[in-house]
DNA sequence: AGCGACATTGCCACTAAGTGGCATTATCTG
DNA sequence: CAGATAATGCCACTTAGTGGCAATGTCGCT
């Protein structure tokens, strides 16, 4: 995860560098003035780059302050695609899940925390964060179908991998509620919880 | 829901229809050149309305093509919000769905179906598809939470909801997936096995 | 019918997101 | 040091979306 060190090309680190600034300058604007009153032009100058370069390393304005979600699921999905799972499926997603969290970079909390309230506040934000969540379900349920092992019903996978996000962004929720408090160990405890909660929560009466 | 007949002002009627047209003629065009190949020109154009006039009836260009399940969303909550629900949560919630399904306009199914397979294709319709849904969480939520009845636990609650939509996404895309064959029944059927599912997917190996 | 109140629309100018092309500059390779 | 290569900057462009204001159409009243 913490390979950004000086092993790397000069040019390769330079990009790295902005590609950072990037995020993290943006980050900052965003929770400080506002999504909407940031403009992509003030984000630039700050950074002292050219729009142009803005685009050639995040594809929208969304993405870049939901950098943090992104590297959550693609570091998950290399996960869940190297190593082979077995047992309940659920309870293999979810330590999975534990496990990624841990080997996320030191101010990955940090980051997260702050797309986690932006996104509650902006509503492009919200839909951007729901359709990675959705795009991680739909290459879950391509990784775990292209398994030998698994037989499973595409349908029964398909709504297994939806509980699965459900119980995540209800666990999520909860934690960026209470501030991000107790960091990533804190999030992965609610995650637990919340699943445990997850039989009540289908008994539940009105 | 069938109420657009001449029991309205002149002036409402109009505004109605040319509604009706954007949302008819987005949908039209959309399929058949593609979403983002239609410029919101050529839209208003088609309908010889200003652009102005298009932003005073939807919020933006996602917002047309996803009428149908913006209409949906809305006659749930709206029965959701009326009618008081008994039993199992999980169970009410599908049934209230079921019936609002049946009280949706004649030709919904075919309006529904065309935005589903727009916003499989297309990821801004993906996300803000998704963004309803959220929304539609959210409120379903507060309202049952709201009930004097109800002293469940919020964080048990919104697992439910979620899990809820969860398994009526799964069960909308097997739908479209078969092209929305048997209308809105088939759909209805489809839900109510997607959750019967439910238990058998938790239970799931890998 | 006619008149004033009010809502709806059309038009125009504007901001901001996002894209394509091409010259420039910096880095890597030998 | 020289040539290939990759990143950047700059400029012009399209499109989504907003605000203002004048013009038009509709409603209610006499």
């Amino acid at each position: 995860m913490s390979d950004d060190l000086r092993d790397l090309p000069l040019r390769e680190r330079k990009k790295l560098r902005t590609r950072l600034a990037l995020a993290e300058t943006a980050l900052r604007l965003f929770t400080e003035r506002g999504y909407d009153a940031t403009t992509l032009d003030d984000l630039c100058d700050a950074v002292e780059v050219s729009k142009r370069t803005f685009f050639r390393n995040y594809r929208s304005k969304e993405d870049v302050a939901l950098a943090a979600d992104s590297d959550l699921w693609s570091a998950y999905l290399d996960h869940v695609g190297t190593r082979k799972m077995n047992g309940p499926l659920i309870e293999a997603l979810r330590v999975a899940l534990d496990t990624t969290l841990s080997t996320m970079d030191p101010d990955w909390d940090r980051r997260f925390l702050a797309a986690r309230e932006l996104s509650e506040a902006v509503p492009a934000l919200q839909a951007h964060s729901l359709g990675y969540c959705h795009d991680t379900t739909r290459a879950l349920v391509e990784v775990v179908s292209g398994r030998s092992e698994s037989d499973i019903d595409e349908v029964r996978l398909r709504l297994t991998v939806e509980i699965f996000v459900a119980a995540w962004r209800t666990a999520s929720l909860c934690w960026t509620a209470q501030g991000g408090h107790g960091g990533r160990e804190a999030l992965a405890k609610l995650v637990e919880e919340t699943f445990a909660e997850i039989p009540a929560a289908l008994a539940a009466s009105a």
